[in-house]
Formats: C-alpha cells, sequence, structure tokens
DNA sequence: TAGTTTAACTCTTATATAAGTCTTTAAATG
DNA sequence: CATTTAAAGACTTATATAAGAGTTAAACTA
C-alpha cells in the first residue's frame, strides 16, 4: 500500500488507520502483540510522530487497539474484563454485574435454517455448529442461550469440545480460531418462556422472558455468530447506558 | 478560573475541557450557540489552538458540542435526530425506526414514592410531575410511558400543558426549562400485561411487554427525569449496538 | 537485594499550512 | 437600471509536523 498526500485525496491518517486495521485483520499482528512504536511507524510510512498518533488514537476509540504509556501500543484482546463489560450486560437487582457460570447442553453440528443463515450470511442449508447451554447468575440458572457459528469457520468445534466448552466463548474464538468479536447488534423482545424454557429455569410455563438475538461481527464486518438468549428477569436486569 | 501547567498538575487541555463544560452547564453558553473560535479561546487563555482544539474534540465525542467546518463549533442541541438517534431504541421489524406519536393521558402533580424519590435524588415526598401517555408506531398503539419530574425544576408544567405535550418531551425541556439530557441509564425487563395494559394496547392481560425504565441526567449528573415504559414487542424490538 | 539509572515508549503542547464556508464586491447579463 | 453571477477576502475548522515532558520496565550498581 502506497499513502498519497496529493490534493484531493483522502487525509494521510485515515489512510494509515486502514493500513494499520489491514495488518490486524490479516494476522500480521494478533491480539495481544505489540505493534510498532509511533516513532517507529512514523520513519517507516515517511509521516510525522503525531500523524501516526492521530491514526492510532481513532483505533484505540474503536477498541481495536489499547495504548499503555511507557509501554507501547497493543492489539485489543477478548479478556474478560472486556467480554464483562463491553458484551455482558445482565445486572442483578443491587446493580452488580457478574459472569455467570455456564452448564452447556449440547454442541452438535446441524443444518442452517433459512432465517439462521441469512443473518449469519450463510447460503442456504449451510453446516453450521449448533450450542445449547444454560448460565447461572447468583447460583439460580436465569439465562438459557442457544449459539449458532457457521462451521466453516468454527471447524470441528462441534466435535472436539462436545460439552468441554469454556465460560467465556469469545476468548475461546479468539485463541483458536483466530476470529475477533469486534461489535454486535442486539434485538431485544418480551417473550413468553415455553415449557422447555420453564423446566430449564424453574418457573411457571408463560412466565415473561427477556429474549436477546445478538449478532456478532468481526473487525472486517463478517457476522460469525449468532446467540439468541433468554432471560429470567425476576431478580436481573438487562442494562443500557445511553450516551 | 484559572489554568495551571505546573509539573504535577493536570493537562492544559484538560482543564481546558473543564472550563468549556462550566460555561456550558452555567448556562453562559446555551444550546444552539456558537462558542468562540478555537483562535479566541486560545489567545483568552493563553494556550495555543491546538490544545483548546484537543479539549473542543473530547466535548464533541462527548456530543457536548458540535463542529461544522469552516462556520463554527456550537453547543449540542436536542433536535428531533439526536432524540431518535441517542435516546429512542425501538425499530419495527423491518429494522426502520421512526419517531411513535404520543397521546398524552394525564399530566398533574403528586408526591414521589419512595422508590421514585430514592431514583431522582429527592427528599421523601418531594412533588413530582406525573405524566401518562401511549405512543403510536405504524399507527398501532405500541408503548405505555410514566413519566416523572422532579416539579422543582419543571415548575407549573403539570399546570400548564395538561394534555398538551408535544412529542418530543426533551426538546421541551431544553427549551422552556433550560434543562438538557445528556445521558441516560435504562433498565430492560419482561413482564406481563396488566388489564390496564391490554385495554391499552388491545391485547390480553399477561401477554409478555419490555419494559424499560430509564433515568435521564444533565451534562453535570443530576437526575432530572424517570420514565417506565412498556412496550408491546409482536411487531417491534429493541435494537442496541454493542461497541 | 534494594535502590538508581537509562532507554524506549507514549503524552502534551506548539506551530504552520490546508481546506471549507460565508459575505462582500464588482463585473456580466437581461 | 435591476438582477444575476463570479471572484476575492476574512473568517472558520482540519491536518501535519516537531519538540519536550512524563511513564514504565528492565538493566545496572552499591
Amino acid at each position: 500500500m502506497v499513502l498519497s498526500n496529493a490534493k484531493g485525496s483522502i487525509p494521510l491518517y485515515m489512510q494509515i488507520k486502514e493500513l494499520l486495521v489491514a495488518r490486524v485483520t490479516e494476522g500480521e499482528w494478533a491480539p495481544g502483540d505489540i505493534i510498532p512504536s509511533e516513532m517507529q511507524l512514523s520513519r517507516e510510512l515517511n509521516v510525522s510522530q503525531g500523524t501516526v498518533r492521530k491514526a492510532i488514537t481513532e483505533l484505540v476509540e474503536n477498541n481495536v487497539l489499547v495504548r499503555r504509556q511507557g509501554r507501547g501500543t497493543f492489539v485489543a484482546t477478548h479478556d474478560v474484563d472486556r467480554a464483562l463489560f463491553h458484551f455482558f450486560h445482565i445486572c442483578n437487582d443491587s446493580g452488580t454485574k457478574t459472569l455467570p457460570e455456564s452448564k452447556t447442553l449440547s454442541c452438535r453440528k446441524k443444518r442452517a435454517s433459512r432465517q439462521e443463515a441469512s443473518k449469519l450470511n450463510l447460503s442456504n442449508g449451510a453446516q453450521v455448529v449448533y450450542i445449547e447451554r444454560t448460565r447461572n447468575l447468583d447460583n439460580t440458572p436465569t439465562i438459557i442461550e442457544t449459539i449458532i457459528l457457521p462451521n466453516s469457520l468454527f471447524v470441528d468445534l462441534g466435535k472436539r469440545q462436545v460439552r468441554n466448552l469454556p465460560n467465556t466463548l469469545y476468548e475461546l474464538y479468539e485463541t483458536q480460531f483466530g476470529i475477533t468479536i469486534h461489535r454486535a447488534e442486539e434485538q431485544l423482545r418480551a417473550v413468553a418462556a415455553t415449557e422447555n424454557d420453564a423446566s430449564l429455569l424453574s418457573l411457571e410455563a408463560g412466565t415473561p422472558l427477556l429474549k436477546i438475538e445478538r449478532i456478532a461481527y468481526t473487525l472486517d464486518g463478517t457476522p460469525v455468530e449468532l446467540r439468541i438468549s433468554r432471560c429470567s428477569t425476576s431478580r436481573h436486569y438487562y442494562q443500557n447506558t445511553v450516551l
């Protein structure tokens, strides 16, 4: 890639931003890696340190990179904190947020339904990994989750780890499959608990549940996970901050 | 206020940020006003334009100010777009978001309940304005809203506008009462429709509804509105983007 | 081993130049 | 002569570069 500072061209710092993103998405720099210093990059690209800095600043705001003063700049990773603060929104009534324990019920391969395929941008009838689990909050089963993944990206996940899945899946995606979740869209509705829901959460059928349908995307915009959660909100709620 | 650039002190640009925020919260600059140019401010404060610029940049990211190249920098206002994009999260099934029409059912003064008072940081039994309304989406009643405001901040709102309230309340707060909503916390649960809910939304009692409890804050962190919405999610959903 | 230095970073501030917007003014047009 | 058009100028924010200060962790020393 060649940078251009001609008259009508895109600003230098934006071109640098693209270039840095490319190096992350293409795996040249993996999550957790330190990237070259601002000075090194500025020399390599023949621009000033401040210009590199502006590009990096915006990527830090997008949660792509992380800066540590005196140490360097790193590619963001999916540690537990990030999972908890960015992607998990259920609090208990006293307002505290804890990562729930998970009990995997099943993990198998199947063909995607028409809807699932469309939401994950797959061709009709493509193979998907299908995971069902319940999650405990404050020692009571509170959430039922159905997770649907393109089998092409998560090869052998169905076979290998049948009921041995870790609690924080996004860390697994990143470390085992090189897939980093960058953003997600969530659609929330209120639904009635089915008989099955009711028995899993030990409450009565028809009880209102909060249904969260999440599609998670990588940095380059590919949808890679469809996750449907049904939560009992008798002692918990979904927390959202509007800025 | 005096700026300090001594050794252990807070960075200049942050001090400037505080100063600019103060001028907005204290009403020296009102929403919609243009603020002095970066050069004017830099001369007034004896720093360089770039330092003022960094302070302003962060305030633009916080939705406090708005920049327009070639024109100037303005205090952010609560236009319809902002209300829709930042504070309204209900979409219809095809994914489009429209501002609902509102029908005010009642608007009166009462004493805050213990819970209401605590959520709005009021003393026990303080006076509040209590508004009830239904909102239509795609020509069907979809949302029931209860809005609770401290009477001390919204004097005579109860009397004056009994059933003549505009659709976008946040614009009213800003223009009539000088109160700008800056951020909000929302808590979502699934609940069963009461008989009253059911008749207002013409569905059956017990139907699951999405209950949204929002507390809205001004720039200086004062809670100024408690809003409880109950939404039918048969044809609509709550949309949240996780970054 | 505890304290000190040092090198490699990022962070802050300053300055210069580019680019966008609006107003004024004067020429061109009917 | 009245009206439109276009160019010039005086603003504004946007981008790029440079220099020095603050932080951190590891190497070095007593």
